[in-house]
RNA sequence: GGGCCGUUAGCUCAGUCGGUAGAGCAGCAGACUUUUAAUCUGUUGGUCGUGCGUUCGAAUCGCACACGGCCCA
C-alpha cells in the first residue's frame, strides 16, 4: 500500500476513455514525434483580452494582429465544418474559432479527433464574434501534449474533497477558486517580504533539520543522519537560530519557512506549515504589536481592497486599533463567575480549570492553570483582531520577564476568529535566567512532558556573548491566508495537505 | 481517541418496502460554418469502497475494516 504506484497499479483505474486515448497517442507517435516542444507562443490570454478586450470587430480587423496562443482545451463546441474551443493558460482563457476552410488539408478532422484537457498550440488572427467575444480565428493548429485522462464533468466541475486535495493538479484545472486561493497565497508572502525588506529586515534561512529541536513546545519528527550517524530533527521553530543571528549582528531578520510538528491532522493543523518569524534588535513587545497592526491592515488594503475581513459567515474589521488585553483581564472579562483573586490562589484555580474540563497535572502552576482557563475560556470569543498580553512565566520559557512582576512576561499572542494568528515577545536575553529556564523546561522533558524544550547549550553560549534587547514574533501563514481566502480548513490553503495514503 | 455523516459509470448525482443498476455531462457514431452548460438523432459504459454475515434473493439490513468530511477531546 505504501509502494510507490507502478505501471502495474497505474492500470488497474484504466477505463475504455483512457484506452481509446491511449490508442490515439499511439497514431500519433506513428506520425512523428508526439510531444514536440519547438512551439512558441507570444500571447497570453490576459494579454489579449487588455488588449482587445474593448475593440469592436471593425477595429480588430484593420488591426489584424496574428497570435500564437497555446494551453488547455477546456471546451469544445463542434458545428460541422467550423468549432469554437476555450483555451486555459496560466493567464486565463481565449476561445479559439476553428474552421475547416482555414487550415490545412486534414487538420481539422485531426482537431475534431483531439479530447478535452489535450495541451495544444494555435496560431491565427484576434477577432470578435457576432456576440462580441474575443476570439483568436485559428489558421494552424498543432497538439503539443496529448491528455490520457478525461476531466471532471464540465458544468458541476471536481467536487469531491478528497479527489481535490489528492489530485490537487486536476482541482487547479476545474476550480477557479482554487487558482484564486494560491494566488493570493503567494501575494500574501510577496506582500510581508516586500513589508520587511522595505523596513530593513534581512531574509535568512536557518536549518530545518536540527541537532536540538528549539524554540516551540511541540513533538519533532525524527530522522538520521547516515554518514555522521546522528540523530537530527526536522525543525518545530527556527527562533533560536534567528536569534543567534542578532547576536551576530544582523539586528533585523525575518524567515518565512516550514515548521514540522509531529501532531494529528485537522482543519487547523498539518504536520508541515508555514511559519513567518522576524526579530528586531532595540524593540519590545509593544513595538512589534504595532508592527503587526500595520502588516495586517495594510496586507488586507492590499490584497482585499478592504479593511473588513469576511471569513465563514462573519466579518472582522483590521481597519481600527487592535484591542489589547492582558490574559488576567480577559479571562475575568469573558468570566463573570471567577474572582481576580481566585486566579491568584493555585487550589481555587486548579478546581476552576478542573470544572472546565482541564486536565490539571500535579507539576502545574498557578501560571500553567491560568493559561488552561484562558484557553478554555476565552480564546473562541475573540472574534475581531485581539492582542493578549502578559502570558505567564511558567509558560513562556523563551520570553522576557516583564520588569515589575517575575510571574508574567512581556508577551502577546493575536487573536482572530478564535485561531491564535501571531505570538510575540520581548526576548529573554539575560543568558542565567535563559540557562535556569532551559533546567526546567529539561526536568519536565524528563519527568515524561514530551513538549518540553531541550537544553541548548550552544544558544547560551551565544546569548553569553550578548544578544541586545530583542523582540520576535511568529506569524502563522497558512492561518493568516485561511482567513483572507475565506477558507475553512487548512488544507484549502495547502496545495498538498498530508493525508492518509489512498 | 470518541460521535455523526458519506463512499454507486471518467465526473456530478438519483436509486422507493430487500426482488436482475438509473439520469445528466463526458465518450462513441451521425447531422450542423458564430457557439459559449451549443443543439438534434442514435449509442457504449458498473468489483454499488473492501470483507464477513443475515436472507430464496443485498447498492439497500447487520458487523468489521479502509478512506474522506463535520463536530468533540
Amino acid at each position: 500500500m505504501n509502494e510507490p504506484m507502478d505501471t502495474a497499479d497505474g492500470l488497474l483505474d484504466e477505463n475504455k476513455l483512457i484506452a481509446l486515448r491511449r490508442q490515439k497517442l499511439r497514431e500519433l507517435r506513428q506520425r512523428g514525434n508526439a510531444y514536440p516542444t519547438d512551439f512558441r507562443r507570444d500571447a497570453l490570454a490576459a494579454e489579449l483580452h487588455g488588449a482587445y478586450g474593448d475593440k469592436d470587430s471593425v477595429a480588430l480587423e484593420a488591426e489584424n494582429r496574428r497570435v500564437r496562443v497555446a494551453g488547455r482545451i477546456l471546451a469544445k463546441r463542434i458545428m460541422g465544418k467550423a468549432s469554437f474551443a476555450r483555451l486555459r493558460d496560466m493567464s486565463g482563457d481565449i476561445q479559439l474559432f476553428v474552421q475547416k476552410n482555414a487550415l490545412p488539408e486534414g487538420s481539422y478532422e485531426d482537431f475534431k479527433n483531439w479530447d478535452l484537457g489535450d495541451i495544444l498550440g494555435a496560431e491565427g488572427t484576434v477577432f470578435k464574434t457576432k456576440t462580441g467575444e474575443l476570439s483568436v480565428k485559428v489558421d494552424t493548429l498543432r497538439l503539443l501534449t496529448k491528455s490520457l485522462r478525461p476531466l471532471p464533468e464540465k458544468f458541476h466541475g471536481l467536487a469531491d474533497q478528497e479527489t481535490c486535495y489528492r489530485q490537487r493538479y486536476v482541482d487547479l484545472i476545474m476550480n477557479e477558486s482554487t487558482r484564486a486561493t494560491f494566488k493570493l497565497r503567494s501575494a500574501v508572502v510577496a506582500h510581508v517580504r516586500d513589508f520587511f525588506n522595505r523596513r530593513g529586515f534581512l531574509e535568512v534561512e536557518t536549518p530545518m533539520m536540527q541537532p536540538i529541536p528549539g524554540g516551540a513546545a511541540a513533538r519533532p519528527f525524527i530522522t538520521h543522519h547516515n554518514a555522521l550517524d546522528m540523530q537530527l530533527f526536522l525543525r518545530i521553530a527556527p527562533e533560536l537560530y534567528l536569534k543567534r543571528l542578532v547576536v551576530g549582528g544582523f539586528e533585523k531578520v525575518y524567515e518565512i519557512n516550514r515548521n514540522f510538528r509531529n501532531e494529528g491532522l485537522s482543519t487547523r493543523h498539518n504536520p508541515e506549515f508555514t511559519m513567518l518569524e522576524f526579530y528586531q534588535a532595540y524593540a519590545d513587545y509593544r513595538d512589534l504589536m504595532d508592527l503587526t497592526e500595520e502588516l495586517l491592515r495594510g496586507m488586507a488594503r492590499t490584497l482585499l481592497g478592504d479593511t473588513l475581513i469576511s471569513c465563514q459567515g462573519e466579518t472582522y474589521d483590521f481597519g481600527r486599533p487592535f484591542r489589547r488585553l492582558t490574559v488576567r483581564e480577559a479571562v475575568l472579562r469573558f468570566n463573570p463567575t471567577i474572582a481576580a483573586a481566585d486566579l491568584d490562589d493555585l487550589d481555587v484555580a486548579r478546581r476552576i480549570a478542573k470544572g472546565l474540563g482541564v486536565n490539571v497535572q500535579p507539576e502545574h502552576g498557578l501560571g500553567r492553570v491560568q493559561l488552561d482557563i484562558f484557553e478554555q475560556t476565552v480564546e473562541h470569543q475573540l472574534r475581531d483582531p485581539t492582542f493578549i498580553t502578559a502570558y505567564p512565566t511558567e509558560v513562556s520559557p523563551l520570553a522576557r520577564r516583564n520588569d515589575t512582576d517575575p510571574a508574567i512576561t512581556d508577551r502577546f499572542e493575536l487573536f482572530v476568529g478564535g485561531r491564535e494568528i501571531a505570538n510575540g515577545f520581548s526576548e529573554l536575553n539575560d543568558p542565567e535566567d535563559q540557562a535556569e529556564r532551559f533546567r526546567r523546561q529539561a526536568e519536565a522533558k524528563a519527568a515524561g512532558d514530551h513538549e518540553a524544550m531541550h537544553y541548548d547549550a550552544d544558544y547560551i553560549r551565544a546569548l553569553e556573548y550578548g544578544l541586545p534587547p530583542t523582540a520576535g514574533e511568529g506569524i502563522g501563514i497558512d492561518r493568516l491566508v485561511m482567513l483572507f481566502a475565506d477558507a475553512p480548513s487548512i488544507r484549502d490553503v495547502l496545495l498538498f495537505p498530508h493525508l492518509r495514503p489512498e
